[in-house]
DNA sequence: CCTCTTGTTTCAAATTATGGAAACAATGCA
DNA sequence: TGCATTGTTTCCATAATTTGAAACAAGAGG
């Protein structure tokens, strides 16, 4: 695994994991419908501001979001929606191998 | 946030964090091509065997591949194809973001 | 039975990620 | 200016991940 295969799967990594965190996938979810600022996300994810800035700036470092200042406030955008396929597709497959592995129901 | 959707949105991060690291995206992308068996895959990454063996363990954990026996030697195989699509949405969105960024051309 | 090969598990050490509190910066408004 | 609101950053404690070595388990084959 020479240098170049190494970056180019690590950049691979880095965008999972970017997503490889329940508060950070629901942040992309809740940013699907429209715009959120820092302090509404952490209200309605029950966690303390400066933990859901911290979320919010490694979606944006992995280019998933962008953000705008208006007044005090800071609005963040969804930018890759095909990501939130990804989490769709992600769901699926868990699904499908929990039914596979244990016979459960979709619940 | 309560707890159904905590655990909804902890499976799709498990699902993800099963996806964050280098060396199991690699394998992921060698078993595309065909099965493969722990020792080759450490040779082919430079990699312990037991480090190979509990990334593999990780991937099986999360559903996307399967292993099979053969005398003393395990054979994994890619489950969820799908997978694969995602990691190259990823990079994709990856590329895009370093071109919308820096100015980068495509490497 | 003995030995070699292949994989898994256990253990300790190092690294990384996370959360919460506090300090800090920036803006809006009286 | 003074003050409240909003976000970011820093610091520290804790938790999770990763790695390599060693121990262990399971077959294959002499």
């Amino acid at each position: 695994m020479d240098e170049q295969l190494r970056r180019r799967y690590g950049l691979k990594a880095d965008m999972f994991k970017a997503l490889a965190h329940p508060m950070r996938i629901y942040m992309l979810d809740k940013l699907r419908e429209r715009h959120w600022c820092v302090c509404e996300l952490a209200a309605e994810l029950g966690i303390d501001k400066s933990v859901a800035s911290k979320h919010l700036s490694q979606l944006k470092a992995a280019g998933l979001i962008d953000d705008e200042k208006r007044g005090t406030l800071v609005e963040y955008r969804l930018l890759a929606p095909c990501i939130l396929d990804m989490a769709a597709c992600a769901e699926s497959t868990v699904l499908a191998n929990q039914r596979r592995k244990y016979g459960l129901s979709p619940s």
